[in-house]
DNA sequence: TGATTTTATATTCCATTTCATATATTCATG
DNA sequence: CATGAATATATGAAATGGAATATAAAATCA
């Protein structure tokens, strides 16, 4: 015989609101798993910024600034120094060109490959211990999933 | 008669790394959706950190710094600033235990209660329209992977 | 074509965030 | 119980990130 427990007892049982809340999960989800990899990526010696803007560039021709700020997922203005100090130590460089005099293309060089190639190693065994207690099939739904959200409006 | 495709076209059609990604994914879906909603946050007159702090808080009794820190995914010593504003603001009090003087337990105030309300009310359609083009059992499928991927180790 | 608007990047200024460390308190151990 | 290690929070200096704006080039259109 079921019976409805009483109101102190249901607020005392209550999950916190962010325990169930979609955003917090995604953010906390991230921000676990990314900080684990933070590690390697230090350890590398090289930022996480820097690891981002070269992941992001490591299989593209080159990039506008501000498509690549997007893919990033930071600021035009921030990108605009990342890509200043990353060009100094030879990782990334800027090239114009010729039909539009503002935009600026963005390429990693040999050297960005060099860093970057172990790295991106890294991440299929972080990835997969990540994972490691999961379904497979889950993955599939989970990746899929992200990616419309990703796309938003769609 | 399927053939493979010859290595260029192979090259030219590879999918940039981050697109399959999961740590990617995540901080980009993450990264979009409360970028939406970011915008119905300011627009109550409150700051992103703050909603996080109060959406933390609302439904737990008082939390150490440091436990809240985590959860809310800070550094300790960032949150130790954030706290001083929202309690100057009397979003937020800071209370001490007997047990232990080294501690400082964070309460929401009846003030951080109201700011945040009418916020809570919104994420439930902020989120109900984030999902609107996703099966319901891909969602609770979504939401308890993420669960386990926060838990991490476990 | 010249004026106006839009787009792309850079710059400046300021708030936020981090890193390292200080301070206070508790815990553990000889 | 005294002393050293560990834990909790706070603080200060330095780096980072973001909003607004400047600059330059292209597009629109009257």
């Amino acid at each position: 015989m079921k019976q409805s427990a009483p109101a102190v007892l249901v607020e005392a049982n209550a999950r916190p609101f962010v325990e169930d809340y979609l955003l917090y999960l995604l953010a906390a989800s991230s921000h676990a798993l990314s900080g684990e990899f933070h590690a390697t990526v230090k350890r590398q010696g090289i930022k996480v910024n820097e690891w981002r803007v070269l992941a992001c560039l490591v299989d593209r021709p080159g990039m506008m600034l501000t498509e690549l700020a997007g893919l990033v997922l930071f600021e035009q203005s921030h990108l605009t120094k990342v890509i200043d100090r990353m060009e100094r130590q030879g990782l990334v460089a800027r090239a114009k060109t010729k039909e539009d005099r503002r935009k600026v293309l963005i390429q990693i060089t040999e050297e960005g490959r060099k860093s970057v190639a172990p790295l991106i190693s890294a991440t299929r065994q972080h990835e997969a211990s990540a994972i490691r207690n999961l379904d497979l099939a889950d993955v599939v739904t989970l990746k899929g999933i992200l990616k419309k959200l990703v796309l938003g409006k769609a």
